[in-house]
DNA sequence: AACGACGTCAACCGCCAGTAG
DNA sequence: ACTACTGGCGGTTGACGTCGT
């Protein structure tokens, strides 16, 4: 069901993800969130596309995603939201804790929309859709409706597709999430942190990142940038600032 | 056992809207 | 007003699994 992996002339690879290449997309985003994903990529150590790297994590990867069969429940709203609206996979699937719009799109066409067809040559009358009840109540259908539903049926596919997954999470501990920041206190910048920075072993092939209110991040080389860095930001809030290990041709990251 | 037809679904592609410069 | 960039969306593809002959 997977494609082949192959590099495209540019060197980008395409096709299936690799566990190893999971592992790194979760690791990356877990600890640094999805701040750019056309850059993300690069930080991460991926050689995907930034488009590739957000549709895995947002229809595979995330967390929040419900795993196994639909139930009767989800079919029939997906079939009353279509009749409705038609093909607007994102709204529909809105509506369905934990589903993706492509989970959703997907499982239209493999089944309902046969289905659907089948009962509408079966009667004259709207079938089961016109007996739904009426987009007013589709609330009532999705209150009950939870990522992790004990009436999904996990199938043990997934389990191990993810077990990687789950000793990782295991092996997550405080220092996962404070390594970095121990080492370059975030908060405001001041001249004995940037003492501190600098002191740091190995920072010559580092990025610095900086956040601004959780919503965006500025990138410094911090042996070329860091008298940028420090004109902009010494004695100025910021969120947090962290550096992060990167190994390869620094031209390739600016 | 071998083969073809069909089903499934992860992943790709092209397009579009929103936004920043 | 224009351009470039980015994220998001929906349509489509391709490879593997399953089923029937």
């Amino acid at each position: 069901m997977a494609r082949t992996p192959f590099y495209d002339k540019s060197g980008m690879r395409k096709g299936t993800w690799s566990a190893e290449e999971d592992r790194k997309l979760i690791a990356y985003v877990t600890r640094y969130g999805c701040w750019n994903w056309r850059q993300l990529p690069k930080f991460a150590g991926l050689s995907r596309c930034g488009k590739s790297c957000r549709l895995r994590w947002m229809n595979y990867l995330r967390p929040d995603i419900k795993r196994g069969n639909f139930t009767q429940q989800e079919e029939e709203l997906i079939i009353q939201m279509h009749k409705n609206m038609g093909n607007r996979w994102s709204v529909i699937s809105a509506e369905l804790p934990g589903r993706t719009d492509n989970e959703v799109k997907n499982h239209w066409h493999t089944s309902l929309k046969k289905r659907v067809q089948q009962m509408n040559t079966v009667s004259n009358e709207d079938t089961i859709v016109a007996k739904s009840p009426a987009n007013s109540h589709i609330s009532d259908i999705t209150d009950s409706l939870s990522p992790f539903s004990s009436s999904s049926d996990v199938s043990s596919t997934s389990e191990n597709d993810f077990g990687f997954l789950d000793t990782f999470i295991e092996s997550m501990d405080e220092s996962f999430w404070l390594d970095d920041l121990s080492n370059t206190p975030s908060g405001i910048v001041q001249n004995n942190t940037s003492c501190a920075i600098q002191n740091q072993e190995n920072t010559t092939n580092d990025v610095f990142l900086v956040s601004h209110n959780h919503m965006s991040y500025e990138s410094f080389v911090l042996d070329n940038d860091f008298s940028n860095f420090l004109n902009a930001y010494t004695e100025s809030t910021v969120d947090s600032f962290w550096t992060h290990p990167y190994e390869g041709d620094m031209s390739y990251v600016l």
